[in-house]
DNA sequence: TTGATAGTTCAATAAGCATTGAACATAAGG
DNA sequence: CCTTATGTTCAATGCTTATTGAACTATCAA
């Protein structure tokens, strides 16, 4: 449970799959709300996301977002960080990210983007 | 079975639907060659796409890239004639479908986007 | 060492999806 | 009218998916 799990290399990442993978609501919460905090941190650790769904679904939409390498994860004590492979994604599908946070962007109320326990902490 | 098929209006046009559309290869391949022939005619009907899978299983991939507004049909005596929904698409999400085909074109030959029987006719 | 915290693994479930072929509907052409 | 071509509808199939909770592992802190 403590390894760094396996991610694919640049040139394993598939158009197919990582459509896929941004077509689920919560995953593409994920990614949005990762994209968000990019600027501050650009990594959020697993309970940064308890508000989109229980904590063993979360690991399951976190293994798809990493095997379709959308995502990094790091192990670092009981806490695993991830980060958006920004640069990979940037240079095999050159404007397809920022395509589709813009289009995330626009329609966040409707997509339901910002969940409690988002960057806004309760005081 | 000879009336225009329903299809949702722009605004109906929702992000997670269209990329779950998009990330299916036969789909995918479907609005690449859509993509393609633009320049020529705009239009394709049901048969151009025979060479991606059977008539009854491209039936059901239209429907559903119908359903989800990337594109529309017209009906036209025994044909249907297609075409991508480029405008409806830009304004909803703008430079998605762009760098979704320009992805798709730069793994043309990963992605087996050229079936046979397209553009090039056999003899 | 004990307890709490962070996250994973596993099995079970229900729902949705792509694919197939056979039967059907519609329109055009001889 | 009869035939052919185009495409749809329907039911059946097997597969994949998302979701859940309970049990488990690993790390940190007292």
């Amino acid at each position: 449970m403590s390894r760094t799990p396996p991610h694919p290399t640049r040139e394993q990442i598939e158009l197919p799959l990582v459509l896929d993978c941004l077509s689920d609501p919560i995953r593409l919460a994920i990614v949005y709300q990762l994209a968000q905090q990019e600027r501050v941190s650009s990594e959020l650790c697993c309970g940064d996301f308890n508000g989109l769904s229980g904590k063993s679904n979360l690991t399951y939409h976190f293994a798809k977002l990493r095997d379709c390498g959308l995502m990094q994860t790091r192990v670092a004590g009981t806490n695993r960080f991830m980060r958006l492979r920004r640069e990979d994604l940037e240079a095999r599908f050159p404007g397809l990210l920022d395509a589709v946070l813009k289009s995330a962007a626009k329609d966040a109320d409707r997509l339901q983007l910002v969940a409690e326990g988002d960057v806004v902490e309760p005081d």
